[in-house]
DNA sequence: ACCAAGACCGAAAGAAACTTTCCTCCATGG
DNA sequence: CCATGGAGGAAAGTTTCTTTCGGTCTTGGT
């Protein structure tokens, strides 16, 4: 008999669509069996997940055959006994699977109210990711890198946002305190104004809008503009009203309607401001870097050590946030 | 302590790209291992599919451990036994493959100080991305519905977090606060606890903490499980301290090393809001519905209609926040 | 400091699964 | 009618997996 290449031999590593080799050469040497055997391969093509979670004792049994022809079998098709085969039949239900939901292309992505609320969890973990994917991959490094410039070597950073902005703005604040800049946020229209009024070409002011119409905001970011400060927006709308700026983040995220609330757009937004951080903390390394470990030996104390039944060890001790 | 799902229970199964959930889980317990027991799952967190092709006495010999060791591994993650893993790994291993071979090849996630900033970008959107997908495909369909029934129906839900958890906690007040749900969230230790003192069994409280172990968050929560409220934990490691809440909601992010400054682990928090919030408005579609557009018209009135020269219509006015 | 409780872990016995060996049965052709 | 050889199963042998048991090390409480 010609010579049939077991699956992990010569064997191109990536033809797109995978395929079952194995069950796909048991089929085809499925004439040239033995019956017994033929009942073994016979079994195993009609359902080789279950035949990977089947032990040879059981697969025998069901095929009214002896343990000893399964292992002959598996010598026929050129394995070196049942385990390799099992694995191999495991790994390619797994491919198979993985190409069956993969093929499914993804929903419409907006959602509705008799979706259940499985597909509801699909929906919102792939709109929620696709935004901050496409947020990253549309984002002008440039603009970026000239914004952390800016930011670096300000005296004091003031930022806005109102509504779930406001918690974007709130997590800045936070970050950037945490390695050591000067940085205040507000979301209330007045406090903003006076806050702005403060500002002069030392500052940087720095308005979360995702609309980009917000006016509170947009109001905030213009009087800062006007006492010299630079001014740097972060919205999906580069072109709405707050496009004034003298640097615009765009953020790329796809609200449906059903979902009005917020959702994506936030998280493009922090994603945003991950790169902000990230970017400062890397180009200032040796203060962030003391500044971070600083602030997480801080908190340390705040942590559970022990008061429970429970296996030792607590929690990564690196995690030095909420 | 609340049921941690075994990958094969009510979940989510297929974000698009094919999650190995398995490891997913092992990664999520792995603070809550002793220390024999963390080798092993470290070794198959590293190299899954190796692990799915060595024996049990092979894995040990590698983990410098005993068999007996691996085996008690496999029970504490809820498996029957090894054969079972071996079988979950094997399987996972082979969707990685199938999607390997058409997806992107995937960068280190850890960011380095010398890194350019176009990279830092790509790794950042690319371990949020991973974060929100990884979270979605894991959560707990089962859990996440009993919580939102519980929900629907409560007198009042107070919400708990501190650090970046706040910001995801009031996030999630907002998001309640407008589709009508009476909603609290506090960030403060002595007010959290007064608020919980209030609580009784017609009352729902939801702590957030990525480690699980924050002490403010866990006091408060347990104060709110004494007096008779329905308990929730949204955190990154069910079995630490506040895995003992009546129902816990799990997140998949992995922090890197650089970036302990808590950014995928509140991305992946807040997708977790947004499956609440959805799952919510739909089940109370009538009431939702008109909440949130009573709420959308309130805000109208703040955007800026046309206050500069620029190209198309406003952004979409479905969006009703910041 | 000392003890008790309990978590942790490996050695070894026991069970199950896998593989090999060997023997029987049976069809075939001289 | 008998040698021959392949198919197939029984059982012995080997490896892998699982359970049990006891020892060590912490931890928390006198």
């Amino acid at each position: 008999m010609a010579h049939i290449p077991k699956p992990t031999e010569g064997r191109v590593e990536s033809g797109i669509p995978q395929v079952p080799t194995t069950v796909l050469r048991i089929r085809s040497l499925l004439p040239s069996l033995a019956p017994a055997e033929r009942r073994v391969a016979q079994r195993i093509i009609d359902d080789p997940e279950r035949a990977a979670a089947s032990s040879i004792t059981q697969l025998a049994k069901d095929c009214a055959t002896s343990e000893a022809t399964v292992i002959r079998f598996c010598r026929t098709i050129d394995f070196s006994g049942y385990r390799e085969l099992r694995l191999a039949l495991a790994t390619e239900a797994g491919q198979a699977r993985g190409a069956r939901t993969t093929g499914a292309p993804e929903p419409d992505g907006d959602i509705n109210p008799d979706d259940t609320l499985v597909t509801v969890v699909q929906k919102i973990a792939y709109t929620d990711a696709r935004a901050v994917e496409e947020t990253g991959a549309a984002l002008d490094v440039e603009v970026l890198r000239t914004v952390i410039d800016t930011m670096a070597s300000a005296r004091r950073i003031d930022v806005y946002g109102v509504g779930a902005s406001a918690f974007v703005g709130a997590d800045l604040q936070q970050k950037l305190h945490r390695i050591g800049l000067a940085s205040f946020a507000w979301s209330d229209a007045h406090v903003m104004l006076t806050s702005a009024a403060l500002l002069d070409e030392r500052d940087v002011a720095i308005g979360i809008s995702h609309s980009g119409s917000t006016i509170d905001t947009v109001q905030a970011l213009t009087e800062a503009g006007r006492r010299g400060a630079r001014t740097v927006a972060i919205t999906n709308f580069p072109r709405s009203a707050i496009g004034f700026a003298d640097h615009v983040l765009t953020t790329a995220a796809r609200e449906t309607t059903f979902r009005s609330g917020a959702t994506a757009s936030r998280l493009a937004q922090l994603t945003v401001v991950d790169c902000l951080f990230v970017g400062l903390a890397q180009s200032r390394y040796a203060d962030s870097r003391a500044a971070l470990e600083t602030t997480a030996e801080a908190v340390r104390g705040l942590r559970i050590n022990d008061d429970r039944k429970r296996r030792r060890g607590r929690p990564d001790d690196r995690t030095t946030d909420e």
